[in-house]
DNA sequence: TGTTAGCACTCTCCCTTAATGAGTGCTAAT
DNA sequence: ATTAGCACTCATTAAGGGAGAGTGCTAACA
């Protein structure tokens, strides 16, 4: 059988309508609101087509059709017309970042509310990925006899830091000589490269104290691992309650003790592409918690250096073509402003 | 009229068992389960009397009784009686903290998430009030020839940074002498002090330097203050879908809405009293949108020194005997292993 | 005088039944 | 190929009607 152009044109009706109100589709209402010149009869047996196809399906027999995750996915593919945000909307996106905050979690936090008070969905952000942040500077700072703090601070004003115990007979002035010796292995690295490139060189030097040598090991990597997943905002979790097909108390609890896992998360957005606008559309999710949602996902970059990823997730009938103007947009400005801020 | 000790008893009861199934009481339920040897006639003019009294409320004629929030301060004031923790819990309670991270948000983060997994309660825990935390270091790196970082290290192992611009001619050797003077002025003082000593000395040295002089004075504020109300760490906010009573989406929604209004739980916190554990039920909260909930507070210290404060919220029909004692211990449990980690 | 049994009454909850209406699929006419 | 007509299906809603839990009141009882 062949999608003509008709059926195609019957399909984008059947997913728009089902999109904003949510309840199946009869064909008289496709006769009505988005008249083709063709009778209810008609529509019926297009729309038995596209069921047989795959692109509908059907609650139950008497009811209207509601579109499959594989309607939603043509419709995505080849029948949006890009929506351009307004004008107003536009606006605030950028106004949002003429701001004097050089703390990026602060951002990306504000970047998670914007996009989930935009779409109406649940956003989630990730933090820049470390591994591509780079070494500005490191250095141990002594806190008192016991102590030192071991402090990384990047180029994007991430201040990573993390505690070392001091071994007796280690003086301020020891410190310092790491301190220059780490900084100058590492500066101008990105973290990735850290935990590749060997401490040797510095080894040698501590040779001498093998156990503070370990204890300093330890404190990079956890400084830079464990902030690998923390570092993700979410931004408008209740929003999923708009959604009269979420009002059921079970449904809401499992999506939001879902994006209480921020690890999962940080998969999910982790191994999008690494460029433009992404879409899945519920069963493609690999995470089979997330069946029936779909989500969409940008990235943001520095310098044009992919650093980080943005995702919105909503219901599988979600407003593709708003939210996918919006993620692009939102992915542009946010790199723009960035790089204004960073680059340096 | 006059509470007798069978009216308390009664009253009793009837709280108990309310607690435990979320449904009204009624007459015979009290003479079955915790049978006084008084029969539920008896019961039923006594139960009339509490009404009247205030200490009780009946949704509608033909139903059970419910405690009223008068009947549940009662209950907390007088009739309660203190429950041990079980050992397995307290077990479980010291375990968590026996643990290698000296990152205080961390500990605190854990700390909402066990309040929250025993309870079955939302935890609302306040990180340490940094107006008492102590400074330990404070320096001025430098990043790039555009900026520097300026670095506040406390006892309490927080971070504090703000980024400040380098105006031109600049150096180092001067970013270290000022960074030495910060230290000298403000070391082993609070952070509470520091808004308060004035930088005048450092103003004579900086006088040269106007422009420097108050992008460093808005960067200690800005590093002191934003802080204050962002160390807020939340545990088991769905756990409210667990009473019935919440199963309604928009009082779900409210309340998870609420719970993302960090400022708001900041003060409430903030505000309850020093020493001790301490209960507000229902209508005595000063925050219109919590007059269906019970807040438990307990406080933490280092060194003696109260340094946070820990809440769990909840339905008023809140297990106060058993959530008391969590509280308490866990107030104390934490200020000991904080006086341990951080009181060199 | 306090306590209790008995009884009528109230109100919620739940089940059944029936009516409504939106929507379909099929057939036959155009 | 399209469409009008019609019988059929099924979810939703409203109304009716026990069943059950609980009360308040009265009168009897210790």
């Amino acid at each position: 059988m062949d999608l003509g152009e008709r059926k195609l044109q019957i399909l984008q009706a059947i997913i728009e309508d089902y999109i904003t109100t949510g309840e199946p589709v009869g064909s008289r209402t496709i006769a009505k609101k988005y008249g083709i010149g063709i009778s209810p009869a008609t529509i019926r047996n297009e729309m038995s087509d596209l069921e047989e196809m795959g692109y509908l399906e059907q609650p139950h027999t008497s009811a209207g059709r509601i579109p499959s995750d594989k309607g939603y996915r043509l419709y995505v593919d080849r029948l949006l017309k890009a929506e351009r945000l307004s004008i107003s909307e536009a606006n605030y996106i950028k106004d949002i970042y003429d701001n004097k905050t050089r703390h990026i979690e602060q951002i990306i936090f504000q970047t998670s509310k914007i996009l989930s008070d935009i779409t109406n969905y649940t956003a989630v952000v990730l933090g820049p990925k470390l591994s591509r942040v780079l070494v500005k500077h490191i250095q141990l700072v002594p806190i008192d006899n016991h102590f030192a703090l071991l402090m990384v601070v990047t180029n994007t004003g991430i201040v990573r830091d993390a505690m070392i115990t001091i071994p007796p007979g280690v003086g301020v002035e020891y410190l310092t000589r790491i301190s220059n010796l780490l900084n100058h292995l590492y500066r101008d690295k990105s973290l990735g490269e850290i935990s590749l490139v060997p401490l040797i060189e510095v080894r040698d030097e501590m040779i001498q104290n093998r156990e503070f040598f370990n204890s300093l090991v330890d404190a990079l990597t956890e400084s830079i691992d464990i902030g690998e997943v923390s570092e993700v905002y979410l931004g408008g979790t209740t929003n999923i309650f708009n959604y009269p097909e979420y009002h059921d108390i079970i449904k809401a609890k499992e999506f939001l003790d879902l994006m209480e896992q921020k690890e999962l998360l940080y998969k999910l957005l982790a191994k999008s592409p690494d460029k433009g606008v992404s879409v899945t559309i519920g069963e493609e999710n690999q995470c089979a918690e997330l069946r029936d949602y779909s989500i969409i996902t940008a990235t943001y970059n520095i310098n044009g250096k992919t650093m980080g990823t943005m995702g919105i997730i909503g219901p599988t009938r979600m407003e593709y073509s708003k939210t996918i103007s919006v993620m692009d947009f939102m992915g542009k400005t946010l790199s723009n402003y960035l790089t204004r801020l960073f680059s340096s």
